[in-house]
RNA sequence: GGCGGCGUAGCUCAGUUGGCUAGAGCAUGCGGUUCAUACCCGCAGUGUCCAGAGUUCGAAUCUCCGCGCCGCCA
């Protein structure tokens, strides 16, 4: 078995609650990977998990009454039902719970401490009774505990440590001659002045609590963090039990890992292979966080994002295409429902989808359905199969370089590209004239050999989607068994075989549309007949009220909405820049009134996405029953209305 | 505080070692097409490339300074 091997691994991730999008998004980042490697023919061992111990699982299953195991069963399942609705391939799932994992730990700390580099010590630190938290000097406020105020007490805890100082040299030196080591750079340079500050022994055992793995010589210690979680990644493999496994696959060839904990697998796990005598890793990649809506996920405000509700909603394809082409690996990004939705209908459903809705529409209605043997070749033709070609060939290049986005860009100027060839050819030309019956089906194969390539670039990425094209092109072979070489020469369909039957890939997302007049009425003075006590009387601060930034704009333009009755779209001018905004004033105002009016507008409003427009402010106006006037004023563009 | 990064079209971002009229996608406007999921194709814009100073024949790119944002420092 020469086959060249690949192994790849995400982090094991902690069951302290459910996992969000960015976790999905690790995994599916991993998930291409290791797909596309299949594909070009590796031996892939592809690996995630749980890191399941500690002493937050265990005061948490405390609080529940129930045993550590029993907490993480239940959050562990959960995982496991993400990966599998997001089609993740992973080829073993490691829970640091199992015994093959136990045994690992306890035989690796051995050998280690057997060798000297890990010994018995004192582990101080200043500790809150209360929380039960141990806290450094940075950490405090006031010199009081940060999360309950009281006061800390310095205390010391029988501990084992392990010799990071020892290997500092030598990992340095390791890093700065392997580049490719640490991705992307910005994270190497900041590991390489990590360890030119000086590393200090790492404290690897508790004994403050047991939900662990016990030290072997020292049952009352349980093993900390990092020697239990880093070690899962030679587990699977065979470290212990298969030795021609483990030599296949370790080294690994990429740890993929969120940017906060690339220092562990950058510092503490190569020195842990370093005192076990094996190879480090080829490449550790620390890619960027999701950012929801401009704002860091977080519990505190609320915007965690649940991948299950966006896989029920919009299927798992989708979801994976926004991350891996919206996002670039070590950036952060944004994620957004708009921008998710946008992506979904412009490049699935308008470019993807319809391409292949298309062409078997095409060949249904010109040639019953069937895919004809082309002959000859016009330059048209000629252009998209030179195009096709370089876009396999780039496709790979991109992917060994781990360029994701990019490359799925790549993937969709083809399909751009073939959408154009429909119109340049125009089959429906080609159909009248009984001469052209050549051409046309030359077209038309051309055509659906362009989407059985496609099929085969996107699979990585959209795994439940590829073998879908597969099928609607009538393609008789097993999509599972395909390999890149299937692509790399033109000419791969098949001819004289029915096409499957024609189904919407992805169907267009409507927006929907909001159901009140998003004016910016202000309501007008209380008659005094109607003494009614409404939320509207509630009085507010000075301070609420300096919240609303109100500003004279002009306005430039003023067009209506489609297919509404009251929407306008104005464009304004707020002094330093130009801004669209909808307004529901289209019954009291001819647009080209408005144009070059001065009014009052709203200029900190949440943008709101209104009929597919972004509508960033709004226009204040007063009304009293049918009638409305705009705010308008005789002042320079940009002053400050309070 | 120390080290490092970023600031480019309405929005999201590309811009290799300084070099042709600064790009893409989305959004916008106009035109074309009718096989198709109101889709696709073409054309058209718009930019004090954060502000300022400097090096250079030439700066988005290099240097300095300022403003704003961010990362790492167990």
């Amino acid at each position: 078995m020469d086959k060249k091997t690949f192994y790849i691994t995400t982090p094991i991730y902690y069951p302290s609650a459910k996992l969000h999008i960015g976790h999905a998004y690790c995994t599916t980042i991993a998930d291409a990977i290791a797909r596309f490697k299949r594909l070009a023919g590796y031996d892939v061992f592809f690996l995630t998990g749980s890191d399941e111990h500690g002493q937050k699982i265990q005061r948490k299953a405390e609080e529940e009454g129930i045993q550590p195991i029993e907490y993480v069963d239940r959050i562990v399942a959960g995982f496991q039902n993400l990966w599998r609705r997001l089609n993740i391939s992973n080829d073993d799932f490691i829970r640091t719970t199992e015994p093959r994992h136990q045994r690992v730990v306890q035989e690796i700390f051995k050998r280690i401490y057997e060798k000297g580099d890990i010994y018995k010590g004192e582990y101080k630190g200043l500790y809150c009774t209360p929380c039960e938290s141990y806290w450094l000097e940075r950490q405090l406020v006031d010199g009081k505990c940060p999360d309950c105020g009281r006061p800390v007490e310095e205390v010391a805890e029988e501990a084992y440590f392990f010799k990071l100082s020892k290997y500092a040299d030598r990992l340095l030196q390791h890093i700065q001659d392997h580049p490719e080591f640490i991705q992307p750079v910005s994270r190497r340079n900041e590991m390489i002045n990590f360890i030119k500050q000086g590393l200090e022994d790492l404290c690897i055992s508790r004994t403050s609590f047991n939900w662990g793995i016990p030290v072997p010589m020292d049952p009352k210690h349980v093993i900390y963090v990092w020697f239990d979680a880093l070690t899962n990644y030679l587990t699977p493999i065979g470290f212990l039990d298969d030795p021609e496994k483990f030599a296949r696959f370790w080294p690994a060839d990429l740890h993929l890992v969120g940017k906060e904990i690339v220092r562990f697998h950058t510092i503490i796990w190569p020195i842990i292979l370093m005192a076990l005598d094996l190879p480090l890793p080829k490449k550790v990649y620390g890619h960027g966080w999701l950012i929801v809506d401009g704002d860091k996920m977080s519990k505190s405000k609320g915007n965690v994002v649940d991948p299950i509700a966006l896989i029920d909603e919009f299927g798992p394809d989708a979801i994976r295409y926004f991350l891996l082409r919206e996002i670039n690996l070590g950036q952060d990004g944004n994620f957004s429902r708009d921008a998710l939705i946008g992506r979904i209908n412009a490049d699935l459903a308008n470019d993807l989808g319809n391409l292949l809705h298309r062409t078997l529409n095409m060949i249904g209605k010109f040639q019953q359905g069937v895919v004809r043997a082309p002959s000859g070749q016009s330059p048209l033709d000629a252009a998209l199969i030179t195009d096709a070609m370089a876009t396999v060939e780039k496709f790979t290049a991109g992917m060994e370089n781990m360029e994701l986005s990019p490359t799925i860009k790549l993937i969709w100027a083809f399909i751009g590209r073939a959408n154009k060839y429909i119109d340049e050819t125009a089959p429906w030309a080609l159909a009248k004239d009984p001469d052209q019956r050549q051409a046309l089906a030359n077209v038309l194969y051309n055509l659906a050999e362009s989407l059985r390539i496609i099929s085969v670039l996107i699979a990585p990425f959209m795994p439940a989607t590829a073998p879908k094209i597969w099928k609607q092109l009538g393609l008789p072979t097993d999509f599972s068994a395909v390999q890149l070489q299937d692509i790399e020469t033109w000419g791969g369909m098949p001819v004289n075989l029915p096409i499957g039957t024609p189904e919407q890939l992805f169907p267009r997302i409507e927006i929907e549309a909001p159901h009140e007049v998003p004016t910016a009425a202000l309501k007008p003075d209380k008659l005094p007949a109607e003494p009614v006590k409404t939320a509207e009387e509630k009085e507010i601060t000075i301070e609420d009220f300096g919240k609303i930034h109100l500003r004279v704009v002009k306005i430039l333009s003023a067009e209506c909405v489609p297919k509404t009755e009251k929407l306008l779209k104005l464009t304004v001018d707020l002094g330093n820049e130009h801004r669209e905004i909808v307004s529901g004033i289209a019954q009291h105002y001819d647009p080209a009134d408005l144009v070059g009016k001065n009014v009052v507008m709203v200029i900190n409003l949440k943008p709101a996405k209104i009929r597919g427009i972004l509508s960033h402010g709004m226009v204040l106006a007063a009304s009293q029953a049918d009638d409305l006037k705009l705010v308008s004023i005789n002042m320079p563009v940009g002053s400050q209305v309070k």
